[in-house]
DNA sequence: AATGAGGATTAAC
DNA sequence: GTTAATCCTCATT
């Protein structure tokens, strides 16, 4: 691993090699928390768009730690990058327990998963997609630091010391081009005691501005001067104790950088669920997307075309007939069909709810077993250690245990508590398997890698862990016996149905949505 | 051994 | 009646 595979890793995400799966969804709501912890000017560096890899040391004198710093963003992208592979997720909460870092106390955990990126919408989903490639494009070097010295709690306490955001101003869209002027209309309603504690994006915009004014600064130098003095500086790292790291690592330290971003994904799923139900309120709609009428359909589509000054439909009662259980399978090219100009903001944003809804449930279904055994008065015990009762949650703990240590912060320690913690299947029990199915396949901070599209236009999707896919499905119906022998007997029922099918060459594990429940 | 296919029965709604 | 869970046998990979 030289210079070569850093800078492919550099480029992958401004090279279009970004995985399909990395949504723009997600980046819209990453870029909500791009501002935090960013007014290093090293950041700067890492968002450059033409960041010059000629000025990169060579190999041996890499200060990726350099880098580092932008972890929380970085780590966004770069842990769905290479969320398929990994599985084995002890290794990510180990490192906590063994960092050797002063680790804060856990209060309990807002979000029992990461959250990635969904995998359903390509990159030029939507125009945020351009806008946080930009941002955080040139920043893959991260991946190759394994960030033995930084570790969550220290990403928390970089966030910790931002300064407060003012707790009426919120200005709740999660888009950058989303102005506030129209946020009145979405205000959150004070749902609970929390909302003081809402991120707000004016201040997270104008951080963000400022570090695009500094960008283009930087840009305009010749020979990008400032570049190569802070590359050559190492004060950020004796400041932050930052250690350069060997790129061999790199694969060790995918586990690390999961456990690392986790907080920073979490929250800003929490903004996105904030506001989400803030939206709710105002539409009286459920904030299940799914149970939602076609009126209620109409009312959040022309919410959402309002929020992000999107033109609004003339027709888009007749365009959008169906229910919200249609709505969420309609594709990203059925939604830019019908309405070319915002259909892929449209679909991103629903996306977005899709996801926020099921991280719900995920903590409907996980929290408060999980953390009862998962972070107790041990504090951050290492999830790999057994627990000798619960061998089924034990994939879940280990998606527990790092959302757990953001959750100390002020903005996050919100919601877990609001939660309906421990209420178990959370009246979702009626879901039908290709419901859930489809549900999985969208969010993967959920299913982790155990299912994913193989082909997703066509519906056809492997289930990459059929032990831990059966699992989840029993959690959710609350059967804990279930097995894939009895989930793929299902499925096969779905055969003669119409719903689904194997494909023209048949391989194990994959199967295909029929055309009606796959558009 | 894991998976696939499908029959049969049962339970829940 | 529908759907899924369960159990089963047998075939395939």
């Amino acid at each position: 691993m030289q210079k070569m595979e850093y800078e492919k890793m550099l480029y992958m995400t401004s090279a279009g090699e970004m995985p399909h799966s990395c949504s723009s969804q997600f980046k819209l709501a990453a870029e909500q928390f791009q501002g935090q912890g960013q007014t290093d000017t090293y950041a700067a560096y890492a968002y450059a768009d033409n960041f010059d890899l000629s000025l990169l040391p060579e190999d041996a004198g890499i200060p990726t730690t350099v880098y580092q710093y932008n972890a929380p963003q970085i780590k966004i992208e770069a842990a769905w990058e290479c969320a398929s592979d990994i599985q084995e997720l002890p290794t990510v909460t180990a490192a906590y327990a063994s960092s050797g870092q002063q680790l804060i106390p856990p209060p309990p955990p807002a979000y029992p998963h990461s959250a990635y990126p969904s995998p359903q919408s390509s990159p030029q989903q939507s125009e945020f997609a351009s806008f946080a490639y930009g941002k955080y494009n040139g920043s893959y070097d991260c991946l190759s630091s394994p960030c033995p010295s930084l570790d969550a709690s220290s990403i928390k306490q970089e966030l910790h010391i931002l300064p407060p955001s003012p707790p009426e101003s919120n200005c709740e869209t999660p888009s950058p081009r989303s102005a506030c002027s129209d946020s009145s209309s979405i205000k959150a309603e004070p749902l609970d005691a929390d909302v003081e504690s809402f991120i707000d994006l004016n201040t997270l915009l104008q951080q963000q501005q400022q570090q695009q004014q500094q960008q283009q600064l930087l840009d305009i130098k010749p020979n990008h001067q400032v570049l190569r003095e802070c590359l050559e500086d190492t004060t950020f790292q004796r400041k932050h104790n930052l250690k350069p790291l060997a790129l061999e690592s790199f694969i060790g330290g995918l586990a690390e950088v999961r456990g690392d971003f986790e907080p920073v994904i979490s929250l800003a799923l929490e903004h996105a669920k904030r506001e989400a139900d803030a939206i709710c309120a105002k539409l009286q709609i459920s904030q299940d997307p799914n149970a939602w009428t076609a009126a209620q359909v109409h009312a959040w589509l022309r919410s959402t075309l309002a929020q992000f000054k999107l033109p609004p439909a003339a027709n888009l009662e007749l365009q959008f007939s169906e229910d919200g259980a249609a709505l969420v399978l309609l594709s990203e090219e059925e939604f830019t069909r019908r309405l070319p100009e915002s259909g892929s903001t449209l679909h991103a944003q629903l996306e977005i709810w899709k996801m926020a809804y099921a991280d719900q449930l995920g903590n409907q279904m996980d929290t408060a077993p999980l953390w009862s055994t998962a972070t107790t008065a041990a504090g951050y015990q290492a999830p790999n250690v057994e627990h000798e009762e619960s061998e089924d949650d034990e994939d879940m703990e280990d998606m527990t245990a790092a959302p757990a240590v953001l959750t100390a912060t002020p903005t996050a320690t919100t919601t877990s508590t609001k939660r309906t913690g421990g209420a178990r299947n959370g009246g979702s029990s009626h879901i039908h398997l290709w419901q859930f199915l489809k549900e999985l396949l969208a969010a993967p901070q959920v299913n982790g890698t155990a299912i994913r599209w193989i082909d997703r236009s066509k519906g056809i999707f492997k289930i990459e862990d059929s032990v831990r896919v059966a699992k989840l499905w029993g959690r959710r119906k609350n059967r804990p016996a279930m097995n894939y022998d009895k989930l793929s007997r299902s499925i096969r029922q779905y055969y003669k149905k119409g719903i689904m099918k194997k494909t023209e060459r048949s391989q194990r594990l994959v199967y295909q949505f029929c055309q009606p429940y796959h558009q």
